[in-house]
DNA sequence: TAGTTGACAAAAGAGGCTAATCTGTCAACC
DNA sequence: GGTTGACAGATTAGCCTCTTTTGTCAACTA
């Protein structure tokens, strides 16, 4: 499983992630609209037109952004995940409810949903939230095949996408606590994973 | 259950219906931002004032007027569910269904979706959606506690409300065609129903 | 080769300032 | 129960200017 990376593109990564995180930082303090791209590569240590070259576009690294800060929920909701490989329903739970606690702590989390207008980075996971959804399905589904093998992929990417649906619709309009809405949904989709994996409570 | 409305009541109704008919009829054409209570009241045939004593200010009646329209959804996904009482699965299908299709199709729903900023409406389905999302639960709570009686309460109103989130989710990033979504749904949401309701497909 | 620098047009945004409009609430009237 | 007219305070439209930002050059450097 450990390739050594060559060096481009390790160092391509390297700019990536350098990036990613100076865009971090700058959010975690002001609204996106206030942030400029000179800042985002100055506070990388980068010249502006290097930012470009990666990204693009100001809208294209937004998007990055924001996938790659989903990247480290979903590591926890795939350390969550598998925690309970014995008990999907469980599974389901955990999951739900270790990504709703730390997407509800989450500075970056809490700033998105507070810039509502246009210019902000909002609409990424609503109005214009399919790219999201569908890489967060199928990362969610590649959890859920590795984990349970004997699951039907279309079962599987089913399951996936409605949790993730789910879980934006419980950040951005909070209801319940964590554990009730994990508790609840585990309860819901549970005949579902059983019936899908064949596995009993 | 036919009940002679007093006076007082039906003149009530009747205001209010008026006034957000003119709501609707507006709203189909301009932005939110860019109608004025005035000329709800105007089109109406009230006065402002009016407007103002029946629903407080033009947020609230921003609400209701959602609301009332989100009514119209829920009625013909009434009529869905009652037509296929003999098959719970078949239900939930064809209930996501018509209201995934009427919603697409809607001009208010559209506007509603394409007006992104803070002073649009959209935030009241989203990031100050739980009004609504509350709203639509109760609603859909009774609908099925109407046609499957043996149901129990608590996971009646689960249904309810993870399908009410799932067709906001639905509506606001749409994926796959009206038909795909129900027949999936109906899929996934089916072993839940069918050991919650005691029915077999 | 991968990055920096400086320069650029076009687009967007900040600032200020006035006039107009809108909201929300009066009290008087029918 | 509804209308009318009037009102202060807050918003918004318009306009104009100045500045900034975006996105893309080509020339330069390790």
């Amino acid at each position: 499983m450990e390739t050594r990376t060559p060096y481009p593109q390790a160092a391509r990564r390297l700019l990536r992630e350098t990036l990613l995180a100076a865009g971090r930082d700058e959010v975690q303090q002001r609204a996106w609209s206030e942030i400029t791209m000179a800042e985002i590569a100055a506070a990388a240590g980068v010249s502006r037109q290097t930012l470009y070259k990666e990204f693009g576009s100001r809208d294209e690294f937004a998007q990055a952004l924001v996938i790659h800060e989903g990247e480290r929920f979903l590591d926890q909701v795939d350390t969550a995940v598998r925690e309970h490989l014995d008990d999907p329903r469980a599974a389901i739970g955990a999951a739900l409810e270790t990504f709703l606690r730390t997407a509800g702590e989450d500075p970056l989390v809490r700033i998105l949903l507070s810039d509502d207008g246009t210019a902000g980075l909002l609409p990424l996971v609503t109005t214009q939230g399919m790219p999201v959804v569908q890489w967060a399905t199928a990362r969610l589904t590649a959890t859920i095949e590795q984990g349970w093998p004997q699951a039907p992929p279309a079962k599987a990417r089913l399951l996936a996408e409605a949790l993730v649906r789910l879980a934006i619709s419980h950040v951005t309009a909070p209801g319940e606590s964590p554990e009730a809405i994990a508790k609840s949904t585990g309860e819901l989709l549970g005949p579902f994973v059983d019936e899908a994996l064949g596995q009993a409570t």
